[in-house]
DNA sequence: CGCCGCCTTGACCACCATCAAGTGGAGTGG
DNA sequence: CCACTCCACTTGATGGTGGTCAAGGCGGCG
């Protein structure tokens, strides 16, 4: 079981071996948490800090007239939550859309980390920051494209993200969410995400099947959507396994 | 010259007198910047924090295409680019929309800020937190609602936040940006905006010429528009005047 | 087998984009 | 004082993107 927070993280810091252990150690007590069930509330004041580990998770807000929308996909490494200490009550909720395995950590061991350990309290802020820039981009997809590239640049966005925290082969990867939640976090109506995706199938850019998604031509999808990764801010190359592999026996002589 | 940016932390933590004597000095310095000029440019790394004290901002971002989206209204006591120390570049660009004063402050300033001065410290967390959180919101309004709650919950998001640093009376701001702006900020065509307006100028719910805006009455256009304020994660009571009649004597004893 | 989610397809039409032309005020220079 | 320009706003005509409604197919599961 590889930490998917690690990995991630450091693409925001360089993290020393020891707070790779940190790391490791903080994920070692999780939690299943069956598909479609909500983590946390609208308006709910949790005293835990939420992250998901596996599976795959999101913010969403829902409107007065039943409408939903979906603010971001959570994949493994990403926090749900990690704002609401300073911000006091979340204005959106989390569920799950498959089943996840969850971390809960509590304020007092953030605060730990962020005061003991300052590179992990800077990858922590990147990794917020980094969050705020993907819905930037999530604004400039809603409100300037059309559908199909919306869609496209959705399935660019996801292939990169998992491939960071090793959840995605070079051109295809496990997508599995419904076309209704597709269009939820889209702006568009299921069945015009249906007649999307067939289109970009017969284009001969997408293959999509049992929630397997394969991408025939990774440049040409990221061209036709205008896919630039830059707004996710990664590490120009990233390499951690070996740091990596040295981890696991420190892990275990801080007392894991 | 009052201090919106002290007006506007205030809301997120409860800031000392010495706190807001602090932040009086902070905006001491100031540049004017004209109408519709660039501040930082997408790509580039600033060595200062830019800051709106006077007059209203815009972040954005450009496609290959050429349109346009522009991703918040920064409005005084608003930072421009408050992450790019951690990020390390700007993702987006920042320009004027009307003559601006600014501020500008060196990293080291905010450094010793932050460090010495939790308090300051949280409050600048907050102010980021909630830029991401009206990000949401504004995903939100793009992706679910049609054009004229769309326009709708702007004029009130704006009404609210203006008020906040004393930029707005109960129900009337100026809205010096064209309509062509709002479509760039909404997804819409300008000449649906145009449409939009006169649309809501004939049911009575406002008036709007030159730059001033009337909101004719106020709660029947957050009804309209599906407005709830909670996710600008406000105080709930806001009244920091008697507290800031105490500072101007502190803040030159400081050294001002 | 029958139910239930999810995907698919067709018909219809509304919202909003695009193209085009025209109005009107502010500023400039003759 | 009057052209002239420029820019923002306005209005009309037209059509496409994408929403809504409705029905049917299909696989999984109790």
């Amino acid at each position: 079981l590889k930490n998917a927070l690690a990995e991630k993280l450091s693409q925001g810091a360089n993290l020393t071996v020891e707070d790779h252990a940190r790391l490791d150690l903080l994920v070692s007590r999780t939690r299943q948490v069956a598909s479609h069930k909500n983590i946390i509330a609208e308006g709910q004041v949790p005293d835990e800090v939420h992250l998901v580990l596996e599976g795959l998770a999101c913010r969403f807000k829902v409107m007065k007239n039943g409408r939903r929308q979906i603010l971001a996909f959570l994949v493994p490494g990403d926090f749900c939550d990690l704002h609401v200490a300073i911000l006091g009550n979340m204005d959106h909720g989390i569920a799950t859309l498959t089943p996840c395995t969850m971390v809960e950590i509590s304020t007092t061991t953030v605060e730990e980390l962020t005061s003991n350990h300052p590179k992990i309290a800077r990858a922590l802020w990147w990794a917020t920051l980094v969050d705020e820039a993907v819905l930037r981009e999530w604004l400039v997809n809603i409100g300037q494209r059309p559908a199909n590239q919306r869609l496209a640049h959705l399935l660019c966005e996801l292939l990169v993200r998992l491939q960071t925290v090793g959840g995605a082969s070079d051109n295809s990867y496990s997508l599995p969410i419904t076309q209704e939640e597709m269009g939820d976090a889209l702006g568009l109506s299921i069945v015009h995400v249906n007649r999307t995706l067939q289109a970009m199938r017969r284009a001969g850019l997408i293959t999509l099947k049992n929630t397997l998604l394969v991408i025939k031509d990774v440049e040409r999808l990221k061209a036709f959507a205008d896919f630039d990764p830059a707004y996710l801010h990664l590490a120009p190359n990233s390499a951690p396994s070996a740091i990596r592999r040295q981890v696991a026996s420190i892990s275990s002589a801080i007392g894991g």
